[in-house]
RNA sequence: GGGCCGAUAGCUCAGUCGGUAGAGCAACUGGCUUUUAACCAGUGGGUCGCAGGUUCGAGUCCUGCUCGGCUCACCA
């Protein structure tokens, strides 16, 4: 039999060799069901089977055996009870001559059994019986590998170690793994083989002898993920709000500063965009009237890959009527909270307690106090004598030169290996050209920009501080305070007509969320789309879309509102302490899989 | 796209100064009737990512390429 698709090795070879021999004891080799017992109240699931049984193991110290009377008495209750369960082979068989142990796997838990040459029968797949002849199950026990599927019938026990086991009187094949297992010792260590391969990635999660502390299985990751998604649901059902779900697929690309994927409806002849932000379909439905809504599902943006990108992520994304972004940034900080308490256990704990302590409130801090803050313990400050604070960051010159400043400084920083860095954070001549560089592109660019010169400014305090603060805020912390210009679906602060009543959470260096009271007045939103076309035609292409049904429905009448979106994937990275993005994602996008005999093809059809 | 790092047995990795290709696990054969990453004895397994170059001799040095990781720039 030939089996092209699966390499041709020692250990594949073997492994076909032995189904072959498989199929000609029990016949069929890939049965349609197992039917596990309910001994434990639940279907005997191995996990169900430990959760109940597991306490009933005697307790002994470390390397210690339980004392034999103990044993019998245990196994004395232990030995009446049956089970029929079923999962993979977790171990490589330890066979002793005429008797072997080896674990099985559901997944999660891990369960030994013991099969013993003369006590153990096998199935015969086709006609589902036993198999009369003698030394049919020990047969086929030997044939089976590390990662196979089999379902067993048998009593329980403990062993002299004081693992529960099960005695397996009937073995039944269920299916064959014809690749071997991933190493037992090690699992998988190649990150694109654990992230193209989820699959692979999990069996070596669940087969892995031994974990470091702390270590989370990829089975384990997931599982947050999902409990973390459920008790967002619960938490936002419990107050009131209600799910839906707007289109994925729009006709205009819009609600976000980001590039869309384009695809073609054929029927209708127009294009479709990928939904780059469910936004505006939320608010059109405040103005129908839903006072609380939200929508936790995918977005789509055609950008860069990185460990905080994938081109598919997963946001929360809801509206309260009535309310601004100051109490929405109570609420996001109570939803967080709560999340986190039903799904750890805890408050406000990080995984990686390093690096984190327990929070019981998240600062709240302006953008410009941010920067100040930031810039007085940057090491460029002292060497330049230059004192930033908020009003000097209102002068659109100072603004400027400070970003033109660092652009230059963190580019030639990126381009000098760490170990030749020495003296070039303390070359204070280099650094004052730098800044009198900055002044002079200052000076030009004010000239330059014209009408644009408030959007440039506004721009500009985004860029310092994304280049000079984002990345020191590790603890849970909310910016306040955004520039007007770059928040066209935001109101005006009150307070300050040049600021927006916005917020960004940021832990861990990463932006998780991005809020606002609600602009609602149509005249000023479709103000704010005609000046985000014009930039636009500037050339950036990820200013908004100007979307002339949105005007329409806020000309309804829209009731004052906040809005809030949570990043779930960076969140649940912060959660399980990951560092990249495809950590936590279980089919993150990659570059398409390449063999090297289809490049080699490919180089000869280009060249 | 730029910079840095990597690719050696099925897996995880070592390989010194350029001199016959190594270990553990996995596989195979034999032994062992309560093991715990079982153990004991033995066996097989390599296009050292690909293509050139230097050299008497290259896994090792040089050049180009492929694939991957990290990182910087754009982006949530």
């Amino acid at each position: 039999m030939s089996n092209s698709f699966i390499e041709d090795n020692d250990q594949t070879r073997a492994r076909r060799e032995r189904l072959e021999a498989i199929r000609s004891i029990v016949g069929n080799v890939y049965p349609n069901k197992f039917e596990r017992s309910r001994v434990t109240g639940f279907e005997d699931t191995i996990t169900a089977i430990i959760q109940k049984f597991k306490d009933g193991e005697p307790q002994v110290s470390e390397g210690a055996r339980p004392a034999p009377e103990e044993l019998e008495r245990i196994n004395a209750e232990l030995n009446r009870i049956s089970v029929r369960t079923s999962g993979r082979i977790a171990t490589p068989p330890r066979v002793m001559g005429k008797a072997a142990f080896v674990h099985l796997s559901d997944g999660v838990s891990r369960l030994q059994i013991y099969v013993k040459k003369t006590d153990v029968r096998a199935v015969n797949n086709d006609t589902d019986t036993l198999i009369d002849e003698e030394g049919k199950g020990w047969e086929l026990f030997n044939l089976l590998d590390h990662g196979d599927f089999i379902g067993v019938e048998g009593y329980l026990f403990v062993t002299r170690t004081g693992e529960l086991s099960v005695h397996v009187r009937e073995l039944q094949f269920l299916s064959k793994a014809l690749l071997p297992m991933p190493d037992k010792v090690h699992g998988i260590a190649d990150p694109e083989i654990r992230q193209r391969q989820r699959y692979a990635d999990l069996i070596a999660g669940s087969l892995k002898v031994e974990r470091e502390a702390g270590e989370m299985t990829p089975r384990e990751i997931f599982e947050l993920r999902s409990k973390v998604i459920r008790e967002m649901r619960r938490f936002l059902d419990e107050h009131g709000y209600v799910e839906v779900e707007t289109p994925m697929l729009t006709p205009l690309a819009t609600g976000a500063a980001a590039k869309p994927f384009e695809t073609y409806h054929n029927a209708l002849g127009i294009p479709l965009y990928a939904r780059i932000a469910p936004e505006l379909y939320l608010k059109r439905l405040l103005v129908g009237g839903f006072e609380k809504v939200y929508e936790l599902n995918r977005n789509f943006r055609n950008e860069g890959i990185g460990y905080r990108w994938n081109p598919e992520f997963t946001m929360l994304e809801f509206y309260c009527a009535y309310m601004d972004a100051n109490g929405m940034m109570d609420f996001c900080e109570e939803l967080l909270q709560t999340v986190l308490e039903r799904v750890t256990g805890n408050r406000f704990i990080f995984r990686d307690a390093g690096n984190f302590q327990v929070s019981t409130h998240f600062a709240r801090l302006s953008m410009k106090q941010a920067i100040a803050e930031a810039w007085a313990h940057n090491p460029f400050s002292a060497l330049l004598g230059q004192d930033v604070d908020e009003e000097w960051l209102d002068d659109a010159f100072n603004a400027h030169t400070l970003a033109v400043f660092l652009r230059r400084a963190s580019a030639e920083n990126s381009m000098v290996d760490d170990e030749e860095s020495e003296g070039l954070e303390t070359d204070a001549e280099t650094m004052e050209d730098y800044w009198h560089l900055a002044e002079e592109e200052a000076e030009r660019a004010l000239e330059e920009a014209g009408d644009a010169a408030e959007t440039q400014a506004a721009q500009d305090i985004v860029e310092i501080f994304e280049k000079l603060v984002e990345s020191s805020l590790i603890q849970p912390t909310f910016i306040t305070d955004f520039p007007k210009p770059i928040s066209p679906l935001s109101k005006a602060s009150p307070f300050d007509p040049t600021v927006a009543e916005r917020f960004e959470l940021f832990i861990r260096g990463m932006e998780i969320a991005n809020g606002f009271s609600e602009l609602n007045d149509p005249v000023e939103q479709r103000e704010r789309f005609l000046e985000q076309m014009r930039e636009r035609e500037r050339g950036d292409e990820e200013a908004m879309v100007l979307d002339e049904d949105y005007i329409r429905a806020l000309s309804y009448g829209m009731p004052p509102a906040a809005g809030i979106g949570i990043g779930i994937d960076r969140l649940v990275m912060i959660l399980t302490g990951k560092h990249t993005i495809r950590e936590v994602i279980l089919f993150p996008h990659m570059r398409p899989e390449r063999k090297a005999k289809e490049s080699e093809e490919r180089e000869v059809e280009e060249g």
